[in-house]
DNA sequence: TATATAAGAAACCAATTGGTTGCGCAATGA
DNA sequence: TCATTGCGCAACCAATTGGTTTCTTATATA
């Protein structure tokens, strides 16, 4: 079992779950009233989230609410760091050649 | 065949590809050499990468090479977007905090 | 207490993935 | 011209994935 941030977000239902319970923490069934695949899968895929630390639980009585780790969400964006940096200063290469060309 | 970003992303060998050409665009055969995988498994991840516009081809000869197209890497900074806001308000009620316990 | 509800666990299945080997084609160069 | 090189394509295979259904346990409630 591959348990990477990376491959956690790849899925598309797991993407709209991680944005469901970004602003406030749901129960499995809660969440799964929202897709068109059964509560156990919903499950599956909280699990999967949860064992990269992505989500974390929150048991009240018989509910368990899965809420989002976000600063988990920071790793992704620390990976892209490197990328920006390309962007970034291909924008500089143009902020160069425009002014070259004003003079 | 699923073909997104979020998809490509998730094999970690696609990863290392996108950094390795990320400063210099290379041939299958000059990527394959840096990893224990054969030159065709390379070729099909490049493949992948290609479908969903994260590398571009340039054929020189009888030589194709990979480069990346790095503007395509700002789908998964737009992605997070929505997660930055999260984070970045936690740290301002932190401020807030601590500028009230200032007082 | 008996019943209904929430949710994890396990068994199973079809489709997809990441890998291989083998092949053919175009470009290079002795 | 003919052997070599670089590369894509197709066929194949084992492992993984995303889904289902069924079952069990634990909590809430009439």
């Amino acid at each position: 079992m591959r348990r990477d941030i990376f491959q956690a977000i790849a899925d598309p239902t797991r993407r709209a779950i991680l944005v469901r319970i970004a602003t406030q923490a749901q129960t499995p069934n809660a969440i799964a009233t929202h897709f068109d695949v059964s509560r156990q899968a919903v499950s599956k895929h909280l699990k999967i989230l949860q064992e990269c630390d992505l989500v974390a639980t929150n048991q009240e009585g018989r509910e368990i609410y899965y809420k989002l780790e976000v600063e988990k969400m920071k790793e992704i964006d620390h990976w892209l760091e490197q990328f920006r940096q390309i962007w970034q200063n291909r924008y500089n290469e143009l902020d160069n050649l425009l002014n070259q060309l004003k003079k």
